[in-house]
DNA sequence: ACACTTTATATCGTATACGATATAAAGTGA
DNA sequence: TCACTTTATATCGTATACGATATAAAGTGT
């Protein structure tokens, strides 16, 4: 395999990556909100009311790197946080009615930057099939114990 | 487009980078080094003798991220900075005799952590073609100024 | 030569991202 | 019950990653 930084598979990974903080970042920004932050909003879209540990497993994200982000979005009022009444542990974040009503503005931002051009629609979805197989590939590796 | 975290291309590259960095992280520790200073190494073992802005344009970074990065590296003996004869304000990054002999041990480290297996060798160039596409369409973007 | 712009690097503030560690609550088995 | 383990969250230190700003050198046009 060629070592060369043009061959590596790795790095159009992190460049894309980098890429795409950039631009979601610049879109969110009339939001207020970051990157990292809508990531932790999407997630309570398709399910409202999850443990911060939930969320971290959604998000494939350490606590460590979570909570910081968690407690940004419930100082702007974008989530509440409440304490579990089954778990003294668990803290159950839930969307506050401004993250409800800011979804599909926020949505069509994105669409609007993103997905007015053919390049999304077309490929997106094989891009993101063959990410989801190289993901669990890496998964795996991060689990076990390999060499 | 589905807004769910489960639909999102974006997301998908946000995994992968992240679990990339964890597994090189790993790999790289024995040796000292990160993730992001390994591909500043990528790109002078490509090319030795290369500015920070020619570093920051091959690796898409901005100087005040690779500033510190570079300064690690001086640091633990793997570059070495030297001032432009021919102009002032430029400073040339090069190659340790560390840096060139660890090459191919480090080489052989990630070829033995991610390359025993057939997914990469296999389906590694098709992901890597995909995501350049994906690149190339994502810098237009971020370069121009749409909606 | 000199005002103006551009380029190259440096620094700062904010926000992730990770692993390690700490603490408290919940679960488990003898 | 009680020692032990596991789970849930919190905090800390290190390293990126970004944009904004600062400074000095180089380039440019008159």
């Amino acid at each position: 395999m060629g070592q060369t930084l043009e061959h590596q598979l790795c790095f159009e990974v992190y460049k894309a990556a980098n890429q795409f903080t950039k631009l979601y970042a610049k879109t969110l920004q009339p939001f207020g909100l970051t990157y990292a932050q809508y990531l932790v909003l999407l997630a309570l879209w398709e399910e409202d009311h999850q443990t911060t540990s939930s969320l971290c497993e959604k998000l494939n994200l350490g606590i460590g790197t979570l909570n910081p982000v968690l407690q940004k979005l419930v100082e702007k009022g974008w989530l509440q946080k409440t304490p579990s009444p089954k778990d003294k542990r668990a803290a159950i974040f839930s969307l506050t009615l401004l993250a409800k009503e800011e979804r599909p503005k926020i949505e069509q931002s994105i669409i609007n930057k993103l997905f007015c051009f053919d390049f999304l629609p077309n490929e997106g979805p094989i891009i993101k099939e063959k990410l989801k197989q190289l993901n669990e590939f890496l998964a795996m590796l991060n689990k076990g114990e390999h060499v």
